[in-house]
DNA sequence: CGCTTTGTTGAACGGGTTCAATTCGCGTGG
DNA sequence: CCACGCGAATTGAACCCGTTCAACAAAGCG
């Protein structure tokens, strides 16, 4: 794959327009592409000097361990994602980072990012826009488990993965391959496992989604939106925003 | 107040070691102070061209409206802290923003602040720290709604709230000043007002924290912390990690 | 082919909600 | 100075969404 087709490249350009001297700066850090196998932490919480991880291939969760035993996954991260940003900048990783299925990505140093921000600021503003959109994620999930019922958050949940599959070209307009289990979704929406098999039977029967077999299925989206509150637009970038 | 006191300077100041021009630079954005009274939106969701704003003075909440009525808010704003960022970076407001009291704010235009990021590219970086620290607050939360109950909910908070005012000279290590309402606890808890009221009442019972009259005492802080979960380190910065 | 992980279903329980009513704190105006 | 009004705080009782415990079925894998 060429550089200017990575998942990134796609990402990071829907902010800022790169010029050539930045595309060879990001063609650097694809360098070192190292595989992972699932269930293996990439990074654990606590960790001193994490590394930071640019997905090329495979999904991945981060996630807090509660000391009741608890876990709460944070995010799903997909190809072409930032992973550990935040816990690089800060030297030491807040969350954990687990790969769902056999992954591929490529490892950046904290000091070749840094120094990258002064060479080209450019690069700065682009990843300080994706790591707000990141934000907007969570935030969003936020409201979820703040405010939605269980039905509302799964129907959320599947929304949003298919808005950022999309955006690099990894869902279709209704339908996407899903790797997680009943227990990923369970510890993302802060709801049981039990309950969640019994949210999907619902919308499954209701005509709404379907979920089975690693792939989801939107059976009727517009009610699905209707249902979860989604915003179509939230996920939406029309071109890059600095040129 | 001198600008190398001022809550911003304080907190940009402890990523990352600011230069004479890039203090000029922050000094610059503190003109334009404006006023704003309580309960009166600064910024609505959905707002195309929002400002943004670095709080000087006064607590302001951000939040979402849900269609079913709800509203769940995402984070308290302290002086210091920025507002708004990203919805300046997207251009559309993705939240609202109210002042719980009356407050002063200076406004930030993103011409301005994308263009000293150019001029100073370690702003940049000090700024995507910032953001990142936010980020990690938010994430906090989303544990607390996933995964703790209420009293675990009530207690993590007001730690994060006392640790967060400390780094700004705005508490004790006993004891701050709260301005918000047991609805406010409610909605940025994803609880019903009731039952922050019943949690609030067994918490000084147990001898944990009392509040009241926008006073918040911790009475036995080792235990809260050990009922909550809270991490002491997750707020604390040793010193600027640039310089 | 056996073992582990994931999915599925039933029944009892419980934390938190909802509804309804009362009280407190406090600024405002008569 | 007291009556009034209003938002915020409190309390009780019934209800419900989601949990927990327990068991079993199905799928995936070495």
């Amino acid at each position: 794959m060429s550089i200017q087709n990575s998942p990134l490249v796609r990402k990071l350009g829907a902010y800022v327009s790169l010029s050539e001297p930045e595309l060879e700066i990001l063609a650097k850090f694809h360098k070192n592409r190292r595989t992972f196998a699932d269930k293996i932490e990439m990074v654990y919480e606590g960790q001193s000097s994490p590394s930071a991880f640019i997905l090329a291939k495979g999904w991945v969760c981060s996630y807090k361990i509660l000391r009741s035993g608890g876990r709460q996954i944070v995010g799903f991260q997909i190809p072409g994602d930032f992973i550990g940003l935040r816990s690089v900048l800060f030297r030491t990783a807040d969350h954990s980072i687990e790969p769902i299925q056999k992954v591929e990505a490529s490892e950046v140093k904290v000091k070749d990012l840094l120094g990258a921000f002064q060479t080209c600021p450019r690069l700065a503003t682009a990843v300080l826009w994706s790591a707000s959109s990141d934000e907007a994620i969570v935030v969003e999930r936020l409201v979820s488990l703040g405010r939605r019922d269980a039905a509302e958050r799964v129907a959320h949940l599947f929304l949003e993965l298919s808005a950022r599959l999309k955006l690099v070209g990894l869902a279709s307009a209704t339908s996407f391959e899903c790797p997680v289990s009943q227990y990923h979704l369970a510890d993302a929406l802060g709801l049981s496992a039990i309950h969640i098999n019994r949210v999907l039977r619902e919308l499954r029967e209701d005509g709404l989604l379907t979920f089975r077999r690693g792939v989801v299925t939107f059976d009727d989206l517009d009610r699905l939106v209707e249902l979860s509150g989604f915003d179509r637009a939230y996920l939406d970038y029309e071109g890059p925003m600095l040129n």
